[in-house]
DNA sequence: TTTAATTTTTAGGTTTGCCTAAAAATATTT
DNA sequence: AAATATTTTTAGGCAAACCTAAAAATTAAA
């Protein structure tokens, strides 16, 4: 198997692993990756064979320590390319996944630690999730939703939930973004919609499920 | 035929016919794509079909105009990579080529025109060769060996003919870099080695085959 | 605890990009 | 102009990564 698809198939199972600590089942993989299930199954056999997962037939699949290391190593390429994009080459938080995509998939180790040291070690991506560093530990993060913030209570806007473009170029126009402090104004009762204020200066009207999609500390 | 797999065929094509007009020969782009020359038929055959090249049975093949500018966008790409590794990750030039080959798969036009932008639309890459501009136009460079340069001449070194990396790292080794002035101090009657200067400064014997891979101007 | 619905796997295909071995065409020597 | 050598193509195969349709297993509902 090409390293570039093994390496798209061990992060979509890192990624829903994260979401159920079960793991990843055969339709949800497919799913993420826009392809068959039944190509999954194929797919997901060679992997077990491989020592990259953990395999038994019709059970959800974990990473093996090996390929949770590749996964992980494959997130720090894709989140290290997004900063260069948006801080070197001036690309929105919205415009950049697709590049970043193929470029995660280049895989020379002194390329990416150069281009980590290159671009100050972040810990963040332009979207607020936390670059694993060189031997696949993140940064501790622990945000809550905006809906979780109260009343005149205040926060950092650190990151969001929902990567869609269409949710990115709506914070980008009401003008959210990451590092805004955010005050709640109002707490609509009728639909949780909430009034907040971005850093003090505009105030403006958040529905339930984008203030759901915020995350702050 | 993935745009991976058909850039490389495209740029091999390219290269060989700038070295002999008649155009590429199914051997030599086998060799030059370590790839068998049965696979390179079959290959050729529908790169014919697309319109990317002149194909004829038996007849060495020539790019269309169509194919000529893709392989020419492709070592944009390639050459603008490497610019961007060495001026700004700080690799050496005999550390590039590897990535660069990569690199210059990753296709997304306005990534490209960033980069080139980003790194000051440079002219010529690490090795001296020219880079295409965003039209296909290359710089006009009309270079010659070193050991076109007759005794007690001086040039300066604008680029190499040979790219291996034992050879990059040899002239790294003996101070020759792009840029340098060279001054033809002696040339030996016996093996037409030449004993040059450089800048001036430290004095070293070059080889016939040596200085037949050093171009200047 | 059957029955029904959902999920996963199997079986059988296709395309792409590579291979080896052998045939055919072309080019080079005698 | 033959004979020989070289190059290119054809023929037949293989593995990877996808697919659809159908069977089998598991899970959820009656
Ligand atoms: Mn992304
Ligand atoms: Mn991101
Ligand atoms: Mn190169
Ligand atoms: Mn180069």
């Amino acid at each position: 198997m090409s390293s570039h698809v093994e390496e798209n198939y061990l992060k979509a199972i890192y990624k829903l692993t994260e979401r159920n600590k079960d793991g990843a089942y055969t339709n949800d993989i497919a799913y993420e990756l826009n392809i068959k299930p039944a190509t999954v199954t194929e797919a997901i056999k060679k992997l077990g064979e491989k020592g990259l997962i953990h395999y038994e037939k019709y059970k959800a699949v974990t990473l093996t320590e090996l390929g949770k290391q590749i996964a992980i190593k494959t997130i720090r390429k894709h989140r290290l390319w997004e900063v260069f994009l948006v801080e070197k080459l001036g690309f929105k938080w919205d415009e950049i996944h697709p590049m970043a995509e193929e470029l995660e998939h280049i895989g020379f180790e002194e390329l990416t630690e150069r281009l980590a040291q290159f671009l100050g070690n972040p810990e963040f991506d332009p979207h607020g999730d936390p670059i694993p560093d060189r031997d696949g530990n993140f940064a501790k993060t622990k945000s809550i939703k905006l809906t979780g913030v109260s009343l005149n209570g205040t926060a950092v806007m650190t990151g969001i939930e929902n990567h869609t473009t269409s949710f990115l170029q709506h914070l980008d126009k009401i003008g959210i973004k990451l590092g805004i402090s955010i005050t709640v104004k109002e707490i609509v009762d009728f639909d949780k919609s909430m009034l907040i204020s971005v850093n003090g200066e505009k105030e403006v009207y958040l529905s339930q499920e984008i203030a759901s999609n915020i995350l702050c500390k």
